[in-house]
DNA sequence: GAGGCGAACTTGTCTGAACAAGTTGGCCTC
DNA sequence: GAGGCCAACTTGTTCAGACAAGTTCGCCTC
């Protein structure tokens, strides 16, 4: 937190959460903000770009800024892995292992991992919860090259995106996520512990390095009554795109 | 499309499409994009920024720029109703009202539109769908300062977002979604063609002018087999929530 | 060959200024 | 009172420059 936009932009979050510039009020204008707060002009704009983008105040071309909500769901930033969104949330991650092998990479493996079809890739399904209750059932396919780093990690491990930045110093960078619903299968139904047919949120994933190597893709499926996403859009800026089946 | 940022923006983009830039290669560096354009530093980034927030390209420190993905799903822009939704995507959006009434607001009402309880609201049912077939359920319930303006369109009308911009110069401009997965119950299923029990996604949003004040709030159920969510996130910057029940 | 060091490069942060474009509200007229 | 117009205000765009912080890569040493 050293950049001093962000200071701004975190004192103005708390100055909204405690309600000091109410829903639906007026914001300061920027000249005044940046006067207060000893800043330039652009400074304050980077701030209050952030706090745009995360829906919490809207904003125009010649109107003064409009405070939209207050709530901000726990920790915009760094809600990178399932293990650190549980603690920001402030309960625990649990996690095991239900199975682990080395599988020669199909067609889909070797699209999403930019591998070559036959190369061997490593499967695991893992059961994820929020303090021992089931909440999450991921198939995760391991390129080749990271593969022999993720193996030896121990089943109940609760982060395996932690142990692998602590092991191999690899990053976690960007992810691409396809989000529909499909009906609990079998196995589905009797790890995550709810009836089969019963409606899941589908997180198909690939997850790639700085780089942009991929490092593993995932099928994520998340008890529905337990987990949800919230997504929020303004005119002419829209962070979520719908797609229609392929 | 006046800003030069756009523009530029713009061309990146198109470049990246045609693989000028190809996955994985590096874009150059801000100031030879700066002198290409004929453009200051700043404006650049702003251009560059863009494409982050779009996940095109990934962006840190000292490093040059990497492009991350060139299949742009469908505008970013403005994809903000159904219709201009569909359009974009070259097809036809349909539309039909199935029942609409009007009812005292409830307490779930009442909260969310920010009016009293009892404040008589307008219920509208409808199915939409791509080339006529259904795909998406809409349950919405309108404010009652623009329920009188809601009430006389056609049961048929495709685009209600620029039937009401068009009457009553109503801007949607901001809208904040929850996504989770359903059951589809008797009506769900019989009115989108699906066996009841289906996986279906759905939407809870509520959209709100460009003051904050909320005009309508929507249950919407997507067929899960015909329409999915993407979202894309990097490392300390993301859109994108997770949240537990409540 | 492995490792450390440092220079060159690149993105991030910040300033101060100027003008463009859109909104708001008061004043004036009819 | 209704409507139109204008001035003040506010955000958006763009520039040029400076320094900070992180990455990359070649060179040198061991």
């Amino acid at each position: 937190m050293a950049a001093r936009h962000e200071e701004i932009a975190d004192e103005l979050r708390r100055a909204i959460d405690r309600e000091e510039y109410a829903v639906g009020a007026l914001l300061p204008a920027e000249t005044d903000l940046a006067t207060r707060y000893g800043v330039s002009r652009g400074t304050v704009r980077q701030a209050v770009a952030a706090l745009t983008s995360e829906g919490l105040i809207g904003s125009r071309q010649g109107a003064r800024r409009v405070v939209l909500a207050s709530r901000r769901s726990q920790s915009f930033a760094e809600l990178r892995s399932f293990a650190q969104w549980a603690r920001a949330m402030g309960r625990a991650a649990t996690g095991r292992v239900v199975a682990q092998e080395y599988r020669p990479a199909g067609t889909e493996d070797a699209v999403r991992l930019q591998l070559r079809a036959g190369t061997p890739v490593l499967h695991v399904l893992r059961v994820r919860g929020l303090d021992g209750e089931p909440v999450l059932l991921e198939r995760t396919v391991y390129a080749d090259w990271i593969a022999a780093a993720v193996e030896p990690i121990e089943p109940d491990c609760a982060s395996v995106t932690q142990r692998l930045l602590d092991d191999t110093g690899l990053v976690f960078a960007y992810g691409e996520h396809v989000i529909d619903a499909v009906a609990a299968g079998a196995q589905d139904a009797e790890l995550l512990g709810v009836r089969r047919t019963s409606p899941l949120l589908r997180v198909r994933r690939v997850t790639t390095t700085y780089e942009g190597r991929p490092v593993e893709w995932s099928d994520d499926r998340y008890r529905s009554d337990a987990v949800s996403f919230s997504v929020h859009n303004s005119i002419g800026n829209n962070a979520l795109a719908r797609k229609t089946a392929e």
